[in-house]
DNA sequence: TATTGTTATACTCTATAACTATA
DNA sequence: TATAGTTATAGAGTATAACAATA
């Protein structure tokens, strides 16, 4: 949609409903979205995707994990995971190794280059989050973070356990 | 995705990375993102689109307008209203009348159905947010809002402007 | 020629189903 | 028979492009 300027002097009342303001829950999809929609950008600049960073982080922390363990902490369906290690395993970032002692199962490993790479894309979300919280000083981050976190921990048991 | 028993008991750990339950914007967008499922599933199981809503919401407090305001206000493209429209028009919510100083408009109205309708749609919306928000009290709600508000004015001035 | 509303098309993201190899 | 990973397919939701009527 391209608006032309003859277009905004026609309609310059070009509001969003007061109603819709007014809902908490409507501000937390319309922000939630963007906030998606420009971190998914941010990163496809960089040539990653933002689930790349999620499997780095994820086996920053835990050195190992079946496919289907990761795919379950991230909340992607494993057939989607598929794609995402393999694009991982491209730029070696992780190695994928079949388990021996039950050779259905790939355990995946975060590499050296992984590791320098997780580094290089914490700058990227530092630098996504910087400009989108723009508004917000250091208390109000804060506490945005916390009130997220007691509705993710309410409506994802695995926030709450793990994060422990 | 089915998980099956075995899978939980062979994967207790199957907690989401520390790293990114520390981060606000992962946070917004992973609340955000489910906030809109949630009301996308309620509106549907309602017989409703969220779209329409907007639009209704829109209609109440501006009486009238041009597809091409109601598109903006409400930041979907032009092509897309068309439909959500024809859905609303359908069930006589709205009606469309030619602007007869200028032919190529429509001027789009709501009807005492479409008011009716209103009423229960704000109904179905307060019960969307009563459940998502559910952890938090009527403090932390304001809170949420406040900063949700913030964040939305500073990415979007149509919020301001028209709230004012 | 440009704009309104409309229709048609393409693309992203995700969800589901089917396949293989192992167990 | 059931599971881990994989591949293929289908479905929302949205963005882009082309169109007819009017200015």
């Amino acid at each position: 949609m391209t608006q032309t300027l003859q277009e905004i002097q026609e309609h310059p009342v070009n509001y969003v409903p007061k109603e819709l303001l007014a809902s908490p829950g409507f501000l937390l999809a319309k922000m939630g979205v963007a906030m998606k929609t420009r971190a998914l950008e941010e990163f496809e600049e960089a040539g990653y995707e933002a689930y790349h960073y999620g499997v780095l982080a994820l086996l920053d922390e835990s050195a190992r994990g079946t496919q289907a363990a990761i795919a379950d902490a991230l909340a992607v369906d494993r057939s989607q995971l598929v794609g995402i290690l393999d694009s991982l395993e491209e730029r070696k970032l992780i190695e994928r190794h079949r388990d021996q002692t039950d050779r259905r199962r790939q355990t995946v490993t975060l590499t050296a280059e992984g590791r320098k790479q997780l580094v290089r894309l914490r700058g990227i979300v530092r630098g996504i989050e910087d400009e989108f919280l723009a508004p917000l000083d250091a208390k109000s981050r804060e506490a945005l973070h916390d009130l997220l976190l007691q509705l993710a921990c309410f409506h994802d048991p695995r926030c709450g356990a793990g994060a422990a």
